[in-house]
DNA sequence: CAATAAACGAGACGGTACGTCTCGTCTTGAT
DNA sequence: ATCAAGACGAGACGTACCGTCTCGTTTATTG
């Protein structure tokens, strides 16, 4: 069966040193202006050797974000049995996150490699989205099974809010008076928008 | 005062012709495939002759919407007083617009653009996002005022999260299995994921 | 008629920069160590530029060589009616060429260009080899016209006789003992290697 | 003494596939176009492989030819005694060769060899050029010795006209109208361009 | 027989150069 | 002053080879 692999095997040590470079490159000066040479030359590697491994640049941005090398950290929800206080930990982490210059440029470069056409939008996807959304949606059917979310709550229109936010907050400059924090939308996602028989 | 302009004055004709090749190269290959050399070639214009008029690629996308060339209509919100019926209206809207290739095609240059780095970003948000979520708050607003929001309802978070769930809407690949509608969506926004008193 | 060119005209001194350049770069290090980067980088021009004016290297060394950048210069023959004073200062002229070092590395490197596949070598004959060719047997027709040379003299034959050893002269390595001189070369080729009657 | 090489040793199949790879890639796209990686990959062989047993692309040429992989054969000249039918039956092989796309493509490679720089050059002309140049000085003299030829003969001005010659009518391309055969060449050398007393 | 050692096919590696494409600017003659 | 055209310097693109360096395997000789 597999075949044991010939030639001289491939240094992991390379896959390292142009995934840092990436990320150097990406948090300096943002996913347009890194170009593949440079990457090539910060990790003192021949461009061959960067084609080798990845097709393209949102690869390369996608796999630097999956292998940890960019920023941001996606932790599991904490799963303690109440699912609000999950969910209030996991946006937490989240718009902390977003706070910070190097997981802006992370996300930024993330939504441009998507965007760039071809067929890296899926790819991207199915490594980075739809994994986070997975877990959202783990932790939402926990919530409604325990009955702390609606029995009738459509938890995939949830889980695409609450990415969908996150993704907004992440892009938009940081010039634009946009002062939602992790409370704010939580509370609103918790009880919507319309006044509640208890609450007044 | 303000002298008569001297030499030949602009074609506006050209303008159209610019905005139109732009839309053409942008549903038919993305954001990034589009160049402001084909631009050019396609409205059969000199290079200088778009230069003269918008400074980046970004820009140009920017005005083909805003232009309308670009799919997308952002109408007023309908105001008839009744807030919710609004709202629904507008997500309707824009539900349906995400339905078409053309209106995707022409967020994802939006964000593309406006994640490519350089001052691109705040200018579109002015431009474009900005003016967008003005509408929102003010409609949000209404409904606080007339008792169909919750008083302490925080807009600015749920403009976020209309913005946001919109925006991911269309940036994830056809393929993903997002099947979140206008009511859905809607029904999450008014009520929450928590169960309500009188709903039991 | 030949409808006025539009656009930006081409800039001659370019051309001139391009073709110095390559001179230097052939002298320093012959052809094949001759690169188009390098030859653009030193006449300080974009490689399209390069490009734009000549398919290959060999069409730039054709090129230097026909401007006259390259070293050698190839005069036509003096034609004093004297056919054999002719063919003797001809030679000669070219003989004193091929002891200096920039006409063997331009020699070199014709003959490389000539050699490196392609249609190149056509073209290199058409506009080199050829019309060399063409005053060599203007030349040798004259001398038998006047009653010089041989009535049955095959004057292509010896036309690549004299060609052919000038070429061959200018590639043998200098370590080799080819001790010919132009003399020695005009002597075999007025009187051949047989005896004759009247030089005993 | 000379120790008994120790290890796997040298498989010669794989020097003969080398050269008979490098011979057909030689005649399909001529010398520039033959690379080190087609060759070892046609042969069936790794880089390493070709580059344990010869340094170069020129190395490989040169060998290919003394091993008569490709395509020219040189004969040494009959000897029968008559040196002006010796030199008569040897040019005759010569002129017969050049006619044969193969040896063309060998001697343009040989040639382009010689001229890629390098000391490439030397090392051709002392195994390729050097020996056929013997004979003919070997065949020139005894000619001399015999007075078939002028006692004031300058054996090595005839010896490069001849090789001259022949590698000019091996280079210039099969387009231009060069009619030589070897009688008209071996006519002007015997005889020279200037008339005879006899011959009138 | 086991150890040693070179050769072998394969292919990764850091590089250089290729020829093409796009960028944003500049330069022409013609409106 | 604007227009279409297109040259220009710059530099990234993705590919092809270079010559070197591992790998695991094979095939001899040596101990």
């Amino acid at each position: 069966m597999d075949a044991k692999r010939r030639g001289r095997p491939r240094n992991a040590q390379v896959d390292t040193a142009i995934l840092e470079a990436a990320r150097d490159l990406m948090v300096a000066g943002g996913y347009e202006r890194m170009t593949i040479e440079a990457i090539a030359a910060n990790a003192r590697v021949g461009k061959q050797t960067v084609y080798r491994r990845w097709p393209s640049k949102a690869a390369i941005v996608a796999e630097a974000v999956l292998a940890g090398h960019l920023g941001i950290r996606v932790e599991a929800p904490p799963q303690t049995g109440d699912a609000v206080a999950d969910l209030r930990g996991w946006l937490g982490q989240f718009f902390r996150q977003i706070g910070e210059p190097a997981a802006i440029s992370m996300i930024r470069g993330l939504t441009a490699a998507a965007t760039d056409g071809g067929t890296g939008a899926e790819k991207l996807y199915e490594r980075f989205t739809g994994p986070s959304r997975e877990q959202m949606l783990e932790l939402l059917r926990t919530g409604v099974d325990r009955g702390q979310f609606r029995a009738d709550l459509d938890i995939g229109a949830a889980a695409d809010a609450i990415s969908g936010t996150l993704l907004y907050r992440a892009l938009i400059p940081p010039s634009a008076e946009a002062d939602t924090d992790a409370d704010g939308f939580l509370d609103l996602l918790l009880l919507g928008t319309t006044p509640r028989a208890e609450s007044d």
